[in-house]
DNA sequence: GCGTAACCCTACGCACGAGTAGGTATGCTC
DNA sequence: GAGCATACCTACTCGTGCGTAGGGTTACGC
């Protein structure tokens, strides 16, 4: 008998949520580095030696935090914006998609991707996610360019969308630092300002630098 | 006599710009905390004592590197843009010296600057300095619209300006990250996107979402 | 030429936190 | 109810790197 253990035993696939949800909590307060493991274990109500059993060391604990996050976050917006709408809709239910998500995970996306931003070992896994954007976002250019029977060189094509691919996470750490605001009225925010600014180029207007 | 020492004393101004730029470069290259203070040191060609007794800690030291690196890149913008042009040509000046900066300072400013979003004790230092970009870019949007009649609420502009801040440092990332890519044409890529997009806003046409 | 202040060094203390060794209890199978 | 795997723990080791103590040497004023 004696004293039951304060907290029951659970199997191995609950614990290892629980454990990445302490993760990216702490991860998202305190960076990377401040994180230390004892903490992360504490706040999943755990051991230390049981995250290294699941989860590995640091690095890796770090990894499968952006992997959940990341995979959860691109199939968000992969559900929204299917492939067979027009461009304009695709867009507006993609931003609406990321924004929403960003909403509901303002802690652990935000900083847990601005973390990754910045340390090395991660900054490629992030590059490589984002890349994917950019070319989706840069297909999506081309394909309404066609359309028109228009066609820009590609690099022009890649710059404008990591523009607005730039400009999207942009907002994104001004909703994540913005409790008050609508995730909604976000994404309109955004949809004027990539849709109006690439309707433009679609339609042939261009801004040259003046001779000086 | 005996050996005469192998490098000569200096003035401390002038220790203080090496051991700046020694840390910059340790900083960029590994990280603020993957960077040792030995490493600063040994790259300044001194010993670590003086690192601490003449700019401090490492915290103050990487805030030291910020401020010098955001007051030269502030300076760079503001004396490009003189405030008694007209927008489109303060912001063509704006984002032709923004770009030629972090062109000529790659790796110096393009990783300080992803570094210091992450570290908390640093965020907002930089939050600050994004602000103030936030905001003239704002004034120059509402000052413009004003100028043709028209006007739209505060949020709505200053969401529009943070939007193009984040995408001017996005290209600033990916020219970074691009040593063939030229400053100019970027500017220019930049100012396509940005001046296209607000002015269609400017001119009153706006995207709303679809009643769905 | 002598004090004093600025410049500069070698060598260490020490805390913090990643990762582990080695052992205990619980439940499941047969 | 014996065996065994799985869940879980306390209590350590040990490297790394920040920050400093304490002492030398060169220049400069007077």
């Amino acid at each position: 008998m004696s004293t039951p253990p304060a907290f029951k035993r659970l199997p191995r696939a609950v614990r290892e949520q629980q454990m990445l949800d302490a993760a990216v909590k702490v991860f998202s307060r305190r960076g990377f580095h401040a994180a230390s493991m004892d903490e992360i274990a504490e706040d999943a109500g755990i051991s230390k030696p049981m995250v290294y059993a699941y989860l590995g060391t640091k690095e890796e604990l770090f990894v499968a935090c952006l992997h959940r996050e990341g995979t959860r976050m691109m199939q968000a917006i992969a559900g929204a914006a299917a492939p067979d709408l027009p461009a304009d809709e695709r867009l507006w239910r993609g931003l609406r998609a990321f924004f929403g998500f960003v909403g509901a995970h303002r802690d652990g996306w935000a900083v847990l991707y601005r973390q990754a931003r910045g340390e090395q070992p991660f900054a490629g896994e992030l590059a490589t996610m984002r890349a994917r954007l950019v070319e989706v976002v840069a297909g999506m250019l081309d394909h309404a360019l066609r359309a028109e029977g228009r066609e820009i060189a590609a690099i022009d094509l890649e710059v404008v969308a990591y523009a607005l691919v730039g400009a999207t996470e942009s907002l994104a750490d001004w909703l994540a630092d913005h409790p008050e605001a609508d995730p909604e009225r976000t994404a309109t925010r955004m949809m004027n300002v990539a849709w109006l600014g690439a309707g433009q180029l679609l339609h042939g207007v261009t801004w040259r630098p003046p001779a000086d």
